[in-house]
DNA sequence: GAATCATCTCAAACCGCTTTGGATGCGAGA
DNA sequence: TCTCGCATCCAAAGCGGTTTGAGATGATTC
């Protein structure tokens, strides 16, 4: 059933007929009514391709997804950020494109999904330092809000984000506060931009209180259990390991956690950790109580707020860009605990650990 | 840049223009040649809007992603399956639209992306038993997919599955070889389907050595960390813990072995662990050696397969259903090993935990 | 030389909707 | 009575492609 046969069958012209179901003042109520009326009998829903051509718009917002050739990864973060986003989308009559390319061919993608007129506007996820396809989504006119900053770009452009830095500033400092000073970082790859800013707030927080970050401490890799293992276990190997640990992710944590129960220690009493939780469905930080201390910020949350402020500068068009920080919040749980002094061994055993 | 535009510059007519690019027969070599410079000249790319309404497909996809309201979880293997199935979608000029629905209102999603044209078809995941959805798209019309199997299904469908039945089936006999009496099944919720065919294989294979399946060695659960911990830490509690699980996910499997640990207890030695394995890209299973022992099967292959399967249905019509069934793979990890008999105290220690 | 045919090209209809630019009828104001 | 404005409705022209049916051209056949 279409929009002629559902007009012929009221009498009416296709004019009107569109008119009433799109709310247009020019047209009487009860026609409108007697319209609706019939719309939903005959179960009408006017056809998307149709709509699409004719208003020139997409009426769809598209996620380009690289998968990084070097390494095969799939951001675990994603499923959960695509729920929050596809939920905005929903709501607001949108679709959600998804394309999935190898990250050679991204800048190909960009530039056909705006010839083609599949898409209205991107969200740029995992932004790099001087990430390229800000200049580039600039260029071709395609409007995106970015996931993330990419520091070091100088043109303006839309973006969501957590306070990384900040976050990993008060977590070092709650760290310090009870009494730690060796405390490692295992932090996601570098070339990513959040984990710069982590790291940024890490070193800044040591430095305000006179201690210079130990390069041996920090580590970057893939946010993956093994990596967390193998990068704290070398760290524990050290004659002078550290007595607490700032991860990237729930999933190093969890490395990070066997090394430290393989190295016969207690997290929580003989080593503390604290973890950057992106709250993901499928990886709570236990229920009641928290397993990790954290730093929490939900990537859904966020998710749902990218896609707003997207589909705010695809109806304005030419506003000045926006920007929205997020503040993650930390949650107190039973991974951390002063450090443990050096001379006082409180049941005996940890002394024996730090030779 | 619009097909007329082009037409005009060659001094041709549309048609000729369009029949050129599409590799119709019925035009001459050298003005093909002359049409196909003139495009990629001119950075031409037809409009997808216009395609799709002329030529009445929608060539599109559809995954509809329900969100469950009773335990918000979003599918931990989603982002690789889609990952596998993106591909396949690049590879043949489709989009993949991604639906993220509350999930009472996943039937109307349906309907609607048929009604609107948006879709030419859709793939269904992680089915129920009975799954309602089998029914409602063939009474729709909407040609698709299923990546699992609905039992009690009585319509044929097309489907692309892993053998969980066998996969466990023969993890539970791997154990049985290898001497372990008592098997704990740490399984996914049962309500789906791959977690019922799962438990259905273990059940026979105990059942095949004379063993029946001790309830309490059995557990149905999401397959969260948490969830594992606690279902292992209660089995192994029992006066008569098991020596080896079977568990449903990586994720799970996580939560067991820190139940191993905090026990005392170490895995592989002590208690013998194999977990199915979907090779999710960020959660490896270690890297040259695995850590677990597994029955591993590919996810995102399936996603390839699944996406594959799907177009073939949209490109014949009318042929019968199609099946596909995937072997898992068994690899022996670190994670298993021989039964501690109850008087071999291997180091002398392991009879004191089993009070 | 006329009829036939294959090859190449084009004009125009169409996909299903939106939207512009009138038409129509009626009551109010002059 | 005539004009004007307002409220309603409609015909037709689009959006940018595909596709049908037919025309033009030149070569081939008899």
């Amino acid at each position: 059933m279409n929009l002629k046969e559902l007009a012929t069958q009221l009498g009416l012209s296709p004019t009107t007929v569109s008119r009433a179901l799109n709310g247009y003042p020019e047209v009487n109520e009860t026609t409108r009514e007697r319209v609706m009326a019939a719309a939903k009998r005959n179960n009408y829903r006017p056809n998307t391709r149709a709509i699409r051509l004719a208003t020139g718009r997409a009426l769809a917002v598209g996620h380009v997804i690289p998968i990084a050739t070097r390494h095969e990864i799939v951001n675990p973060i994603f499923a959960d950020f695509i729920a929050g986003a596809g939920e905005t989308y929903s709501r607001n009559g949108y679709d959600m494109l998804l394309s999935v390319v190898a990250d050679e061919t991204e800048e190909t993608t960009y530039r056909e999904l705006k010839l083609r007129g599949a898409v209205d506007g991107v969200i740029v996820h995992s932004p790099r330092m001087d990430d390229p396809r800000i200049a580039l989504l600039r260029d071709i006119g395609l409007p995106f809000v970015v996931h993330g900053r990419a520091s070091g770009s100088a043109l303006p452009y839309n973006w969501v984000d957590v306070n990384n830095r900040r976050a990993f500033h008060r977590a070092t400092e709650f760290l310090l506060d009870l009494g730690h000073a060796r405390i490692a970082l295992v932090n996601g790859l570098e070339y990513m931009d959040f984990a710069l800013r982590r790291r940024s707030g890490y070193v800044d927080a040591l430095a305000s209180r006179g201690i210079t970050a130990d390069a041996r401490l920090m580590t970057s890799d893939q946010m993956t259990e093994v990596a967390g293992f193998e990068a704290a276990q070398a760290m524990l190997a050290m004659p002078d390991p550290p007595t607490a640990f700032l991860v990237a992710s729930m999933i190093s944590a969890m490395g990070v956690r066997r090394a430290i129960e393989a190295a016969g220690l207690v997290m929580g009493r003989d080593v503390s950790v604290i973890i950057h939780d992106d709250d993901l469905s499928y990886l709570k930080n236990g229920d009641a109580v928290p397993i990790f201390t954290a730093t929490r910020s939900s990537v859904r949350e966020a998710g749902r707020l990218v896609a707003e402020m997207l589909l705010n500068v695809i109806a304005q068009g030419d506003a000045p860009p926006t920007h929205r920080l997020l503040e993650a919040e930390l949650i107190i749980g039973q991974s951390t605990g002063p450090a443990p002094g050096p001379r006082s061994t409180p049941e005996g055993m940890t002394g024996t650990m730090h030779p």
